[in-house]
DNA sequence: TTTGCTATATATAACCC
DNA sequence: TGGGTTATATATAGCAA
């Protein structure tokens, strides 16, 4: 596309493919922000790499688009979505979602404000009892510790989000 | 970025601003998809317009990509849905979606056939890095320890998601 | 919502590190 | 894996339909 125009078939030589990937990658990323912030989308991209590393971006987060996507494609809903396009609608579960993120977004910012300490413990525990249900699947584990892990997981998201951003901000 | 150069921040136009994002949600999908086939690499993105629609595209399909999160670390396998091609999507079209989702649970059902420990104390390793880096926000941590931290936290984030999906289709 | 047009802005292949 | 360089290939803002 530059010095050459290539074919879009897969690429052969080992190097070239993974430079290529990494390159593409981090523009796609980037316009896929571009277009977050400029038309007040919200993205999620997850992306495997040759080797099988996994890449993601999301805009506001992944798990927040993710959330919504599931919510609309969920278990009891066999909608079925083209690339390009989607049917109609369920405007009430896109409110409800709306909400639910609103919610959680107040939430943020009452942890947010509570003592650096107290969060840190809060979190560390939450965090051991998140990852103790995750890898061990216990079937007690109740809707509530997943939504609560849920809660931890955007938290961490969002704080991760930030280190980045102020990273990129001081390195850019 | 042809005629002028612009910022990136929230376009006002309404009319404006949905053209941008048709036009550049196009291009991204369609270079997610020349990144997929060059590089052999899946890839899955899923956008929320500014209207709320939702658009998603991925390859060979978003489930597949999204599957394959458990089938790398989690002993999970369910249906979020699907979306692939283009065009008018008819019963056909389901049809083949269904036909293909069925061979790749199949591909997940052998993946998910290895080691569970092995891979249980690769997650937890991460867990527990990642929980450090991001309480302890040591400066030393880079972009990867966040990123790390990010792809961590993208792959628990469906694993709870699909527990909670199976729960409700148990309870409900 | 999407498409065509056209002058610019970006992305990027091939090559180095 | 990223990071840099340079000559081209693409993407795209602004308008119009």
């Amino acid at each position: 596309m530059s010095r050459k125009k290539i074919e879009i078939k897969s690429i052969g030589n080992k190097r070239a493919r993974d430079s290529c990937f990494s390159k593409r990658r981090t523009t796609i990323f980037n316009k896929a922000k571009e277009l977050a912030i400029l038309c007040g989308a919200r993205v999620a991209a997850v992306f495997f790499s040759p080797r099988g590393r996994l890449f993601s971006f999301g805009y506001p987060s992944v798990s927040a688009v993710a959330n919504r996507f599931l919510a609309d494609h969920g278990p009891n809903n066999s909608t079925v979505s083209s690339s390009t396009q989607v049917e109609g609608g369920t405007d009430a579960v896109i409110r409800e979602l709306e909400h639910r993120e609103r919610e959680l977004k107040d939430e943020l910012v009452r942890a947010s404000s509570q003592s650096e300490l107290l969060r840190e413990a809060k979190m560390r525990e939450s965090g051991e009892r998140m990852m103790d249900v995750v890898l061990h699947g216990r079937d007690e584990a109740g809707l509530n510790d997943l939504e609560e892990a849920e809660r931890l997981l955007t938290e961490v998201e969002v704080i991760i989000e930030e280190r980045k951003n102020k990273m990129l901000n001081v390195e850019g």
